[in-house]
DNA sequence: CTATTGATGGTC
DNA sequence: ACCATCAATAGG
């Protein structure tokens, strides 16, 4: 079962943590590319200094300013795609990265980092904007088995020191003691 | 610690 | 038309 628009549109924090355990699909010509997802950060809003939206709505941008549940791919130092989801309502810029997954069908390598993850399931930015919640769309993500709260630890987002007063709020969430969480 | 690599957004 | 920067990774 696909996880439908209502599971997106809502508080990005809420669905970070509750992509925990979910399994992201990328059917690619054919084969099955498969993960379930370990690691996650919230992209909040305009005003979140570490979101890319909070310098505006740009081309690259444009998808978080759109319906919850498409995927927003881009590319990072020029060699990496990134590979997240659109979360709260239409006109709200926010998303949640997908950092880790711990493989279970068709990856191509190590699925331990965000850019990692993208070159073992072949997403790239062909599959930007794509409809998670399309049975049809080759990139879904399903129900899986959600984390027990318990067990999910919460810390500061990688990569972000730039962002100021954001920098240290504690966005990202990953399943503790998961051996395919990013170092 | 460094090199990699090119899109992106800001500035001139 | 430049130019600094970047939600990363691999290799010393």
């Amino acid at each position: 079962m696909l996880l439908g628009r209502e599971f997106y549109a809502r508080k990005t924090l809420v669905v970070a943590k509750d992509l925990l355990g979910r399994v992201l699909v990328h059917v690619d010509e054919g084969v099955r590319r498969a993960g379930r997802i370990v690691e996650t950060e919230a992209y909040i809003g305009p005003h979140d200094l570490a979101c890319h939206a909070s310098k505006g709505r740009t081309a690259r941008t444009d998808v978080m300013f759109g319906h919850p549940g498409h995927a927003y791919v881009y590319l990072i130092y020029g060699m990496y795609d990134c590979f997240n989801v659109v979360t709260e309502r239409e006109g709200y810029p926010s998303a949640v990265l997908v950092r880790a997954l711990a493989p279970l069908e068709g990856c191509v390598g190590k699925t331990d980092g965000p850019g990692k993850l993208c070159r073992a399931l072949h997403v790239t930015r062909a599959q930007n904007r794509f409809d998670l919640t399309d049975p049809a769309s080759s990139l879904t993500i399903e129900e899986g088995t959600p984390v027990s709260p318990r067990k999910i630890a919460r810390g500061p987002r990688i990569g972000v020191d730039y962002a100021g007063d954001w920098a240290g709020k504690e966005l990202r969430f990953w399943v503790r003691q998961d051996p395919h969480v990013s170092r």
